[in-house]
DNA sequence: CGCCGAAACTAGTTTACCTCA
DNA sequence: CGTGAGGTAAACTAGTTTCGG
């Protein structure tokens, strides 16, 4: 069943920059136990053990060859297995990690684990019973949608959630932990895409605000160049003249009393000008 | 403190399936 | 109705990080 992606819950907490940060709360891993569950290590390692032979004579061999045997691969063992199998029976030794090097050590003991692992490869679910070919498990609406509600409270599972989850919903925890990875590929990317926009916003805005305080240098400049109408004129845009000490300030800034009873020159062109900091500041600005 | 192994993770890729022109 | 293109999600691979012994 195709789940489209309103159907994700992607914007669980993607809405906008008030929420912006709000994705990485769930963030944490140190928070779950890291494990010595026997079951996670043993699913875990299984297919990528299972890929290093086969890869090297996969590369060999014709796309259908290759397509072929994975059907065998897949089919060949009872689908009765389940991941009761990988759940309580191996022990912490016999994990095998992706670090290159120390698979061969373990080959020979692991081969009928390895064989039960990729009896397991279509899932629980055996609607294509019979069919060679591997075909791909499309989750199910709900187990979208039990998956989607466990993500929304930890985007992290523990070895025993996994296990759990993967029991309720008819998969291997494999599964499980995949579609989570991807879940996170997938927040990830969305969270991306609006980071980008929010930039982009911010980018505009800036530019526009660069446009503008162009323009006014321009109108001080001219005016700098008319003297004769210097006095007679209002200062231009959002700069204001203090009346009691004659200062230009930005309108919305007040000037520093302290200053008030200094001897200071009229130069309205200098540095009272201030520009805001931030991309933020140009969000919030000019009104 | 550094090293090693195991486990969990991310980023990138492949593959199967689906929709639509 | 068949077909190819494009999109999406499941599954995979390689490399990295973390953590405990």
């Amino acid at each position: 069943m195709m789940v489209g992606k309103e159907d994700l819950g992607l914007g669980l907490s993607l809405g906008f920059p008030q929420n912006h940060h709000s994705l990485h709360l769930n963030l944490s891993p140190s928070l779950i136990p890291s494990s010595t569950d026997s079951c996670s290590s043993l699913h875990n390692s299984s297919w990528n053990d299972v890929s290093a032979p086969t890869d090297a004579n996969s590369e060999s061999l014709p796309a259908e060859t290759r397509s072929f045997l994975r059907g065998i691969d897949v089919n060949s063992l009872p689908s009765t297995v389940d991941f009761e199998e990988e759940a309580g029976v191996s022990s912490p030794n016999s994990t095998i990690s992706s670090v290159s090097g120390k698979r061969s050590e373990r080959e020979g003991t692991r081969g009928d684990e390895i064989d039960i692992e990729r009896a397991c490869s279509r899932g629980i679910s055996d609607e294509e019973d019979g069919d060679t070919a591997r075909k791909k498990l499309r989750l199910s609406k709900d187990q979208s949608a039990i998956l989607e509600e466990s993500f929304k409270e930890h985007n992290t599972l523990n070895p025993k959630q996994k296990i759990v989850l993967a029991k309720q919903l008819g998969l291997r925890p494999r599964q499980v932990e995949v579609w989570f990875q991807n879940r996170r590929a997938r927040t990830k990317l969305k969270q991306t895409e609006v980071d980008c926009e929010l930039l982009k916003r911010c980018c505009e805005n800036l530019t526009e605000k660069n446009r503008r305080l162009q323009k006014e240098v321009q109108e001080l400049r001219a005016l700098k160049l008319s003297p004769q109408f210097y006095m007679h004129m209002t200062p231009p845009t959002t700069l204001t003249m203090c009346p009691s000490c004659e200062r230009v300030g930005n309108a919305s800034s007040t000037v520093d009393p302290r200053s008030h009873n200094r001897n200071v020159p009229i130069n309205p062109w200098a540095p009272a000008v201030t520009i805001s900091h931030g991309p933020f500041d140009a969000l919030h600005h000019r009104s």
